[in-house]
DNA sequence: AAAAAACATTGATCTGGATCAATCAGCCGG
DNA sequence: CCGGCTGATTGATCCAGATCAATGTTTTTT
């Protein structure tokens, strides 16, 4: 379980034996349950959460009592409430496990250390960031110049290898879309595929 | 101008004098009039931009002609296409400067120099973008779970020391709502507070 | 200081997608 | 193999905010 994590940094930095031996102790492995909360919106977020296998959602509740997604994690994802996380202040997000989900967690403090005693931790979060952001953008970007159904085909096309994971409602969610609308884009395609 | 970059970095890492003396020579610095592109969509983005003196937007133009503001950049802020910058792909994003700027570019093979041989600009650039991606985060989760009215006053909160450097229809544009819109929330807001 | 941009306001109307309300289908545990 | 979740579909209606169309104001240019 740990080499999957691993295997992820050496993608894109490289370890010696023994910073992966420095490494190895500052990650806690655990095992979720299907819906099992793994952190609680009001709750500090005391650690960064590493994928291992299975499949996480992030989501915020709005006043009505609506779930906004905010992010899918699957194996080889990070996962947190980032500013909770950074701060120390009260999540905004809810995190939970959609499938059974093992996960390996840093705490604030390890994180910390870890960055600070192997310099390639820094640069591969660096690069793991960095391609985050890009991936922001790109969604934001999304989120304000395209349209319902633009904005579902996208989504189908980036997250193809999992998209049988995701329940329709869910990815209407991620997208900030009513599930009737989504379910009308599939059967107007449906039918136009057909003629 | 050099020492404007230099401060902002010392602010999250330390710097020893012989690294200094390593990176001044990698930034270029720039002048640019009010209107002045940095960046248009389809080139590619070869640089990224520390801006040292003014104000720049980010900006993509849809199909229809809109243009949706991505990012306003002032002092003390980096700007630039990052897909673009990091693939070396064409651009999605315009760049250009809404008041006379002064900026510091370093191109795409200098940052990767820079971050070879300078670990704390890893790091330094690792603390970036964690606390861009919480900016990210919560620009997101505003955009599907707030109101027009909600997204104006965070942004007039959030934005308040350049908010007057800012014409409100750019405003707009970041947020994703039509100028009127706008217009109308602060009319409601006026007769709100003198009632 | 006049002309022209650029920006803001206001009102009338329109619309994409939300919401409300059933109904339907699949799956899973006992 | 049935009863109860959980999720998907379909139709009718509604609404926040867009769009269209003027008019007013401020800033820039010459």
């Amino acid at each position: 379980m740990f080499e999957v994590l691993v295997d992820h940094i050496e993608k894109k930095v490289h370890l010696t034996e023994p910073e992966k031996e420095l490494i190895r102790p500052l990650f806690m492995a655990r095992k979720l349950r299907k819906k099992q909360y793994l952190l609680q919106a009001s709750e500090v977020c005391t650690h960064l959460t590493f994928v291992a296998k299975g499949l996480l959602r992030s989501y915020n509740v709005d006043d009505k009592g609506n779930e906004h997604i905010n992010q899918f994690a699957w194996e080889g994802w990070w996962i947190s409430d980032f500013y909770s996380f950074l701060t120390q202040e009260e999540a905004l997000f809810n995190i939970d496990a959609m499938e059974e989900t093992e996960v390996l967690m840093i705490s604030r403090h390890d994180y910390e250390e870890l960055t600070l005693k192997v310099p390639a931790m820094d640069r591969y979060f660096r690069i793991l960031y960095q391609n985050s952001l890009v991936t922001k953008d790109r969604r934001l970007m999304s989120s304000t110049t395209h349209t319902a159904e633009e904005k579902y085909l996208q989504f189908a096309k980036r997250y193809a290898p999992i998209l049988g994971r995701i329940p329709q409602h869910l990815i209407a969610s991620y997208l900030g879309l009513a599930p009737e609308t989504i379910s009308r884009i599939r059967r107007k395609r449906m039918t136009k595929d057909a003629g």
